[in-house]
DNA sequence: CCCTGATTCGC
DNA sequence: GCGAATCAGG
């Protein structure tokens, strides 16, 4: 795993909205939360005051869940699968992902998420999908949620938008592919 | 013992 | 620069 300048990002992103170390590193497969908050340190993220403990619990999910999926983790994952999409000059690269990520899943129509918040994130280890719904930003933001396949980290669903195997597409390419499919199976 | 972030230091 | 080991705290 190395920090992609999208991975940075998403660091970023999370570590200012409050997420810990530990559900960081978490959505961001492949590092562990010693890595999150070295490379917080080294980014010069804000310090989190002593020892946080009592983080303000994050309300339930009130009202409908968004179906967009923005997942920055998987997006990271696909365009990483997809080859060196984000190499030279191939900066939109991933924006440009999520947002085929998020009309993908939309379209599929996926639903059924329950209720989570950021608080109950660890028990999302055993077994649940750990795809993000919606970004991060929002109060609004939760995981899918659904029965994950086997012992991986996403439901069949979202395993397919997440691992797209080792072609050598680009990441344009690969997630306008993965659209394509995801449309397909949505009927 | 669970968790949290902070720091060190060999790589 | 990276992150495991370690430390300190709730």
């Amino acid at each position: 795993m190395t920090w992609t300048s999208e991975r940075e990002d998403l660091l970023r992103k999370l570590w200012r909205q409050g997420l810990s170390a530990r559900q960081i590193a978490y959505v961001i497969a492949g590092v562990t939360r010693n890595a999150v908050i070295g490379k917080a340190h080294r980014m010069g993220l804000p310090k989190r005051s002593a020892t946080m403990t009592h983080r303000p619990k994050q309300r339930p999910v009130r009202g409908r869940p968004s179906l967009a999926c923005i997942g920055g983790a998987p997006a990271a994952a696909l365009a990483e699968d997809a080859g060196p999409a984000t190499g030279a000059g191939g900066e939109g690269v991933s924006a440009r992902i999520e947002r085929e990520l998020a009309r993908a899943s939309f379209e599929a129509g996926r639903s059924g998420a329950s209720e989570q918040d950021w608080g109950k994130l660890m028990t999302l280890t055993g077994g649940a999908c750990k795809w993000p719904i919606g970004d991060p930003v929002d109060a609004d933001f939760r995981f899918c949620n659904c029965p994950a396949e086997g012992s991986r980290s996403y439901c069949a669903f979202h395993l397919r938008l997440a691992y797209r195997g080792r072609r050598r597409r680009s990441g344009v390419a690969a997630a306008a592919q993965a659209g394509a499919e995801i449309s397909a199976i949505a009927g």
